[in-house]
DNA sequence: AGTTGACGTATAGATCCTCTTCATATAGAA
DNA sequence: TTCTATATGAAGAGGATCTATACGTCAACT
């Protein structure tokens, strides 16, 4: 809920680098993990995983999920695995570059 | 440029903690203090102005600045500073919780 | 037998933010 | 006089996330 625009790609994205997942695994995963501070809502996750396979960064296939359904299982293409290193590599420079700014200036002025 | 949406506000406030300023000076202020790494366009900064003022967060005043132009200062309300400590925490929970899954998943797995 | 809850995928429309582009204007330096 | 830095602002495009909704199976409980 409230991620910040183009962060949820990266985590879908990091979460399939543990191996071949579906949606739903994908969301139960990144929730868990996160110590349930992140809830991907499956609105936002379909359509990102459109979009990750239209870009060539995961391709998909239908399988048989551990409960026994219908399930499409997504994994991380080679170029998926470049996208991902940088898109975590300026994720990095974003969150240092925004604590010079929360962290450097003078506290208060009149 | 690329900001992350839903930051901008945050360090729009933060700057303003320094004492009051016009929309140009913040740009160049969060530029400069972030190394360059941040470059505010002013057609992203002057909507989250006016957005910032519509809460109440920021007060506007005409004023002239130092170079003898016309220019618009704002200034941090007291409801804008709740506003940004509120922000910053939930900033800083975002970042912990996107380095869990950034950092604790598995490296990689067939 | 009926219902609840976990499992699973998917789309449409709304909303919000940022970016690009354009328009306007003054001061100082070269 | 031409260029650069200083300054504000609006319009429209683009992109991502959220809300709401729909469909469907399986297992367990009552």
């Amino acid at each position: 809920m409230d991620l910040l625009q183009g962060t949820l790609d990266m985590l879908v994205l990091r979460t399939l680098m543990a191996g071949p997942l579906h949606g739903y695994g994908i969301a139960k995963t990144i929730r868990s993990t996160s110590n349930e501070a992140l809830d991907i809502e499956f609105g936002s996750l379909y359509p990102a995983l459109k979009r990750l396979e239209a870009k060539g960064w995961i391709a998909s296939a239908w399988e048989t999920s551990e409960h026994n359904r219908r399930a499409k299982y997504y994994k991380l293409t080679a170029a998926g695995r470049k996208h991902l290193v940088r898109e975590h590599s300026k994720w990095a420079g974003f969150v240092s570059a925004v604590g010079l700014i929360m962290g450097t200036l003078p506290e208060a002025k009149g």
